[in-house]
DNA sequence: TGTACATCAGTGAACGCGCGTTCACTGATGTAC
DNA sequence: TGTACATCAGTGAACGCGCGTTCACTGATGTAC
């Protein structure tokens, strides 16, 4: 912990992480804009130099975490590459990844229930991220014949349901499993692309 | 509204019920003690009559939600009658249903966080819920040659977590889709089960 | 290079509020005789 | 049936607490000349 003066330096950043460490452990309800402060080692007063007050430092952590969010999974979908199968299960990965790295950025998007009405600056980069994963399930689609592809929004939906069950329930939750979360988000993505007619019927 | 007198007659039940709304309405972190006594028309400390606080209240919600839950999915279950396909369909129905119609339930059960080492009376009815999936997974698995048959316990964790996506994602959530949840779930159910090789691959 | 001054980013005290919980109490009910 | 009394389920006041937010302020920084 560097000293510092009068002035803080980067308050607002400051300010975000300590946040995030606070939402991850005790949830977005949880946290308080008094102990962000002094965890940043400054008056609750201070916070409303950077911030509205407490639902938009909230925001700001959830934005950032849509940022990072869609810049993974971009990365992980590679426009397609190598294949449409592999891409997606790639993205699928991803997903899950970046809810064990970023819990605090996870929480505060999926489980603080901040209304995108409230702060419009959320809705297009929440939109960004959903966006990979569905043009990821729309190349999966391509190779289907066109009378039995279920649509690309519903495709998504289905594993972004999943995943985030994955999540709440096995990786971040109480309910205990035998399996590993990542393991059991790939084989339960496998069987679902299986069903699709996109994997071979057997191993 | 009926009157009443100096004693209230059902005051343990009457907060139960008046917390259940709290909870639908403000999510389980949001729900005070205080408020759930107004609503009941008593003073906050008379709940100390039948409740060791504001957690012991919301355990006892929980508790009768998982009775509730385990008593459906047991009737839709049925035994595995008429056949285990059906049955485990009507299952995974029945999970959506419950988290309709008993929101307050269930966001107390899944959504509050309670510790079920504070809380020993909620582990046996929880499991009892927990069983009731697994043995209708188990049923289906019998349908599959021995060599591709996942395990039941795997098979029931990838539905209850797509169960549970759908709900916290579509249901309650912020996230719009042209899809009913309930359609959601049971196409992706579907699918999941011709993944598994329990439905013809095509329709 | 030095000084005056505007701007900015903090402080510290105060506010009203609702929370969970405790305590001594009291009104109502049920039971023994 | 009537009365004394124990038990029970409420009340009402009080507590300490931490919260989000506001306000007038002040110390530090940057800029103009």
């Amino acid at each position: 912990m560097t000293k510092r003066g009068y002035h803080h330096g980067n308050l607002r950043q400051a300010l975000v992480e300590a946040a995030l460490e606070l939402i991850a452990e005790k949830s977005p309800q949880g946290f308080t804009l008094s102990e962000a402060a002094k965890a940043a080692e400054v008056t609750p007063a201070a916070v409303y130099r950077h911030f509205a007050g407490r639902e938009d430092l909230l925001a700001e952590v959830a934005r950032q975490g849509y940022d990072i969010f869609a810049a993974l999974m971009e990365y992980a979908f590679d426009e397609g590459r190598p294949t449409a199968l592999a891409a997606f299960e790639a993205t699928g990965r991803a997903y899950l990844a970046f809810a064990r790295k970023y819990p605090g950025h996870y929480m505060a998007m999926f489980e603080a229930g901040l209304s995108l009405q409230a702060f419009p600056e959320l809705a297009p980069v929440a939109m960004r991220a959903r966006a990979v994963l569905e043009r990821a399930a729309d190349g999966l689609s391509r190779h289907l014949p066109a009378d039995r592809r279920p649509p690309a929004s519903m495709v998504s939906a289905h594993i972004w349901a999943m995943s985030h069950g994955v999540v709440e329930l096995y990786m971040r939750g109480a309910t205990k499993s035998p399996f590993p979360p990542e393991d059991l988000l790939e084989s339960g993505i496998g069987i679902y692309l299986r069903g699709l007619g996109l994997l071979p019927p057997d191993r």
